[in-house]
DNA sequence: TATTGTTATACTCTATAACTATA
DNA sequence: TATAGTTATAGAGTATAACAATA
């Protein structure tokens, strides 16, 4: 018998009323996809909110910072060193807007451009594990489901 | 007209693929539920992990740390301070566990056990403001899906 | 030698306050 | 007076390395 062992670490904890939380339950899962997201773009350098702007300026070249953070949900004050390394690393660049010397219109340069490639065809692969494991129907479910749950008037700047 | 008023902060913006990946969707509905949750926890001065390690202790009285902190993928070294400050509000408590001196026993205190109550009522308040968005059915089927996409074997420790 | 718990520390993410230059 | 962008800074949350006591 093994009656001295030490415990085993992934011995059945009853987690108590935590897996029927929707909270505990989507942080869960949130860990799990962003663990394979970062293995998946740890050779680019690039994470969550980096690839989230880019792919956002590619859909709508030229939106003002105050746009694209508040799309995203990025806190302006956060959004400039996190734009500040796109622009280092030459992915985007701001340009002057005509008619307000305040503002800054945000682009991909080519190399963004380029880049964004690449990191499409990575994020198609860790999108279709994930896509393995709960099927093409179950993914567009859990879409909708969590669309319902998501506050869409948002503004992290005012909250 | 109105051409020259600035551009409306919530104006649609094209997020392009973001909404439909798996990622992306899980965070924002993460972080409209913990969102709440933290407003409604907020006069308690409870977080989602002190709120988590209690519940287990709930459970199962008893565990050491590195089982809670496992079975909650929490890494030991940050669960200390965090347990600690548990300890300092007198909600939980360490006690030594007969035939090792090396662990602790982690316990909830009676005043952790009312405390906990408080809680659970709130929380429940919480988890009804989501299961009225997506239906009773609805959660059910999120977490099942969720639980899906879950890495059950993942430890904090070694990864 | 390995395990339990711990300290110290660093890095990322997020949050608050205050500033500048324009409008 | 308000807005766009910025700086500085503080606080969570999470990460690594190394250690003491015990097994």
């Amino acid at each position: 018998m093994d009656n001295d062992a030490p415990p085993a670490l992934d011995a059945v904890v009853d987690l108590g009323p935590l897996p029927g939380l929707t909270g505990y339950a989507l942080r869960r899962a949130q860990i799990a996809v962003f663990h394979d997201f970062h293995r998946t773009m740890e050779a680019e350098g690039i994470r969550t909110a980096q690839f989230s702007v880019l792919e956002v300026l590619k859909a709508n070249p030229g939106l003002r910072q105050t746009q694209v953070s508040f799309a995203l949900g990025i806190k302006t004050t956060n959004f400039v060193p996190l734009f500040d390394e796109l622009e280092r690393r030459g992915l985007a660049e701001r340009r002057p807007i005509p008619g307000d010397r305040r503002a800054k219109g945000l682009f991909l340069t080519e190399a963004g451009r380029a880049t964004l490639e690449r990191l499409e065809k990575l994020v198609a692969e860790h999108e279709a594990r994930f896509v393995a494991r709960i099927g093409a129907a179950g993914k567009a479910q859990l879409l909708g489901l969590l669309h319902r749950l998501t506050d869409r008037t948002f503004d992290p700047d005012r909250s």
